[in-house]
DNA sequence: AGCACGCCGACT
DNA sequence: GTCGGCGTGCTC
């Protein structure tokens, strides 16, 4: 009798599936990559085990125990691939995220997998000069500039054509002719940061935080909080250098990745080099190769997105959580997870330490550190002396602005006077495009996404309207689609567009730029943007939420919110608490040592508690309150919170899938069920979607009830329903 | 996820 | 009479 063992499949099952080891063959221990037959087809998976590792929820709840299929069906594994083993703590890792979201395994072990990065990166084809070098041969200019371009190394033929000006023709015929010999360029190993390199010299608050890090040993969380500017990537440096000195690698996950081009600076100037990093754009080439020198050890810090998470370190000893409150951690598409939340996961797993860094921790981490769970670190001063911006509100009541404009005269005035003292100027407004809704005058019409429930929006500088949810987009038209009148279709509402067409004739002799996700385009766009307005090659900057990620701009000394009661209202759990740390964000970026910042706060309600908490610069206060809010409800992070999002082609079956859940949503002490009702987003993409809500009790675990829900419900087709545990966003 | 099987419309 | 639509079901 030949052994079996279960294999995790990268697709939708409830489980692993069991294969048998060929007679005579050694059973390839749990991690190893392995392809087996599937039906008519091959395909990779890999070695998993079952049973023992059920994680902190009951054992039912593990798919990895489930299903024996009898022995005479099973099939043996076809090859062992070569490639280096998933780590035993990723696949506990992917099995507890599997079960804590309600994803079938083999989705979370396939983002694990990343079976295009699990292949080795193909050797990279280039060109050195021949050694000898033939001096007798006469050179052309052409090869005369190729030899001239390779004499600092080797490139790749694109490489070396842009180098030496000259065709690939010219490259290939130097090579025919034994003037070039082909070289593999394989990229040499990351080069490991140095903990010893010298950096920037801490204060004495800087350097008590970091030694309290540093002394962390095993599984446990610390809220690393400091004020904008307090210098805490620099405290959380040092744990990382800890970290390395043991021999450990290290993660980072930052929310925007890409736009972290100072962050990388700040890095290599405390190590020397710059670390390994990951994100979903990476190309398949710099992928593999990042994936790999995780795998074999070479990458020692990695700084990535979400999916970082999941990269094969064999030797994890920190993981760092920078903005943790970043609603961008939640993925919200395929597999749902807060890449925060599982990565305290991660390190329990690992059993190394974790640290949440924020100036402004989210509602959940500051109840953990009420609760005992997290540590707390505090850094209250700003570094260098620089004081924390003065804050107040415009009330809009008292200082409406002109007809048809959006800046009261109290805020174009303070933008002059600081633009007179040859200081720079932010007008913060989260909305992109010129306006939010277009109007027809005559009849009232509103244009709207044909896919979705939402207004489109007019993007001017493209002469569009654009659904912001689902991509569509068509020209803005000439005549009103419903009643058919010339001339008559308005747009309401101030977009980051809109705002520069009043700044440009409010400030015609400011230099202007527009920061917003649709203006910036490639990669490197925001981080050009930013080192212009360090250089101060812009006076006057009119941005998005873009401009609110950690930007250090020195001579930036007003920062004017548009609309400050922007995101307060809608039925949103988290809007004020998410409105109120965007725009203490944003207000960070004003002032520094050499001069001293402003922030004025447009508002028609500004005696709202966020924008008093703001002008008060009491977040805590702000926090606590929402926290008294939250409280009796069992309401996140006092309860659990899963939404059950039914959609389908019809609204009919949507309809009819949801009434179904209704009856037969559970029932029982702290278990409550809300809907269903319409999404907030009824039709998104051109589904029609409801919405419920389980909420529980804290010490009540929503994923057997879902499971248990879910199963008697039996919805099966038009409609399908997606889980998202812990939803952040209720769209 | 693939890839089959399976039972109803317009084409050589 | 066949090609082909994608609905349902199965893969260790």
């Amino acid at each position: 009798m030949s052994d079996r063992i279960p294999v995790l499949l990268p697709y939708p099952f409830e489980g692993p599936f069991d294969y048998a080891v060929p007679l005579g063959a050694v059973a390839p221990p749990p991690g190893t990559l392995v392809q087996v037959p599937l039906g008519r087809r091959e395909v990779l998976g890999i070695v998993w085990s079952r049973g023992q590792d059920s994680g902190p929820w009951p054992a039912e709840l593990t798919t990895a125990g489930a299903r024996p299929v009898s022995h005479n069906r099973l099939r043996p594994i076809s090859a062992v691939i070569d490639a280096p083993p998933m780590p035993d703590d990723l696949r506990r890792f992917v099995d507890w995220l599997a079960a804590y979201t309600l994803t079938p395994p083999g989705l979370v072990m396939a983002m694990a997998m990343r079976t295009n990065a699990i292949t080795p990166p193909p050797p990279l084809a280039g060109w050195a000069l021949a050694e000898p070098w033939p001096e007798t041969t006469r050179l052309t200019a052409q090869r005369a500039r190729v030899r001239e371009a390779l004499a600092a190394g080797p490139l790749t033929t694109r490489g070396l054509a842009e180098a030496a000006g000259v065709g690939d023709g010219v490259i290939r015929g130097m090579g025919q002719a034994g003037l070039l010999r082909a070289v593999d360029l394989s990229t040499p190993a990351f080069t490991a940061p140095d903990p010893d390199h010298p950096g920037p010299v801490l204060s004495s608050e800087q350097r008590a935080a970091a030694d309290e890090l540093r002394a962390v040993r095993g599984f446990g969380v610390t809220l690393l909080e400091g004020v904008t500017g307090s210098g805490k990537t620099e405290v959380y440096f040092e744990a990382i250098a800890e970290a390395l000195r043991q021999g450990r690698q290290a993660l980072v996950l930052l929310p925007e990745i890409a736009l972290s081009a100072q962050w990388l600076e700040r890095f290599r100037q405390r190590f020397g080099v710059a670390p390994t990093v990951w994100h979903s754009d990476l190309g398949s080439r710099r992928r593999r190769i990042a994936w790999r020198a995780v795998a074999d050890g070479s990458a020692r810090v990695v700084v990535g997105a979400r999916s970082a998470l999941f990269l094969p370190f064999g030797e994890l000893g920190l993981i760092v959580v920078d903005e943790e409150h970043e609603t961008a951690f939640k993925q919200e598409e395929g597999v749902t997870y807060h890449a925060r939340d599982m990565a305290v996961v991660r390190a329990r797993l690992a059993d190394i330490p974790i640290v949440l860094a924020s100036a402004t921790p989210s509602l959940e981490t500051r109840a953990n550190v009420e609760a005992g769970r997290y540590r707390h670190l505090r850094l209250a001063r700003r570094h260098g002396g620089a004081t924390l911006p003065e804050v107040a509100a415009i009330d809009m009541r008292a200082h409406p602005p002109e007809r048809g404009a959006f800046l009261s005269p109290v805020l174009v005035d303070a933008v002059r006077e600081h633009l007179g003292r040859g200081e720079q100027a932010l007008l913060f407004l989260n909305r992109r495009g010129y306006a939010p809704l277009t109007l027809c005058r005559t009849c009232g019409h509103r244009i709207e996404c044909p896919n979705c429930t939402a207004w489109l929006v007019e993007h001017r500088a493209r002469a569009r309207l654009a659904c912001h949810h689902c991509g569509y987009s068509a020209p803005i038209p000439e005549l009103c689609p419903s009643c058919g009148a010339a001339h008559s279709l308005t747009p309401i509402g101030p977009g980051v567009e809109r705002i520069t067409d009043e700044a440009a004739a409010l400030f015609p002799q400011a230099r202007r730029l527009v920061m917003a996700s649709d203006t910036l385009v490639g990669p490197d766009a925001a981080a050009r943007a930013a080192g212009a307005i360090a250089a101060r090659e812009v006076d006057l900057v009119i941005g998005t939420q873009i401009v609110a990620k950690g930007w250090h701009f020195p001579h930036l000394t007003l920062v004017g919110v548009v609309d400050a009661d922007l995101g307060l209202s809608g039925g949103d759990l988290r809007a004020a608490e998410r409105t109120v740390q965007l725009l203490h964000q944003v207000a960070g970026r004003a002032g520094r040592a050499e001069a001293p910042g402003r922030v004025l706060l447009q508002s028609w309600m500004p005696e709202h508690p966020a924008t008093v908490a703001l002008v008060a610069g009491d977040l805590d206060g702000f926090m606590a309150r929402e926290a008294a809010q939250r409280r009796p409800g069992h309401w996140p992070p006092y309860g659990r919170l899963a939404a059950l999002i039914v959609s389908a082609d019809a609204a009919t079956d949507a309809d009819a899938a949801a009434r179904r859940l209704g009856q037969t949503a559970p029932k029982g002490d702290g278990i409550e069920v809300l809907g269903p009702a319409p999404a907030p987003l009824a039709l998104l993409r051109g589904r029609h979607r409801r919405r419920l809500l389980l909420r529980t009790r804290r010490d009540i675990a929503v994923q057997p009830i879902l499971r248990a829900w879910l199963a008697e419900a039996a919805i099966r087709g038009a409609a399908r329903v997606d889980i998202d545990v812990d939803p952040v966003s209720f769209l």
